[in-house]
DNA sequence: GTCGATTTGTTCGTATGTATG
DNA sequence: GCATACATACGAACAAATCGA
């Protein structure tokens, strides 16, 4: 798939459906390197912001992660551990605030589950760690 | 606090984490209007991709919601509907993939729950809407 | 340790389109 | 129609981080 200037879906847009898919796909795999800056801009014909707005769009999604002066790498997502919901818990997921983000060290596009025990206790993970489970 | 462009932290991240506490303060009040980009170029003394980044990253962390031709305003989170997870489910949180987002009309920066239940089922609900639960 | 190549970060200028009031 | 404000897009330039020779 080529890119069409014309479309009226946005360039950025629909460079960052084109990655997306490239990693979906496995194209592209976790760890590995997206291609630079200068090389997506000069492959697909579009300028540098349309790049840099595909990117950001990826690492909103939790898909990638840049590093600067290195490069955007594919974000792999470690293993899920299995959290048991305790009866009478709750739980929502939103994305972390600032403070949240700096110190449990998340990346980019990564939500956090809040779980609140039935004594009030709040706990927040990283949702790309965990998978809460109801035991049957 | 003001903007130090020589930090190693980037511009539009430190913009970011001053308008964000305004906004977890309560400095800036859900359903108020950010400055306009103007005016936040001009009073940290930023370039306009830092404001635009800044405001995107923002949007992305689900705090702002930008209306086009207007401005951006500060995001009031709806009621959540409690979601009682069956025996034998299991669930997940992530960001959704730009197809879930536009198919859910679901705003920047809001996860997706994607709940399974016992029999292979999948559902994938909004999570600013919902709260999951598990009875006592 | 220094240098240079590569890559991302930041700013500015310019332009067009679209939505609101 | 007009003014304002955000969205998209390209080009250019320099700064800063990283890495390897």
């Amino acid at each position: 798939m080529t890119i069409d200037p014309h479309s009226h879906t946005p360039v950025y847009v629909q460079l960052a459906n084109l990655l997306r898919e490239q990693i979906e796909t496995g194209e592209l795999r976790p760890g590995s390197a997206l291609p630079s800056e200068a090389r997506l801009t000069q492959e697909h014909g579009v300028g540098r912001e349309a790049v840099r707005m595909a990117v950001a769009l990826l690492r909103s999604e939790g898909l990638v992660k840049t590093v600067r002066g290195h490069g955007s790498y594919i974000r792999q997502t470690p293993e899920r551990r299995q959290v048991e919901l305790v009866p009478g818990a709750s739980v929502v997921a939103r994305m972390p605030s600032g403070k949240e983000r700096r110190a449990m060290q998340l990346d980019e596009g990564v939500p956090v589950l809040e779980v609140r025990d039935p004594r009030g206790g709040v706990e927040v993970l990283a949702a790309d760690e965990v998978e809460l489970t109801r035991p049957a």
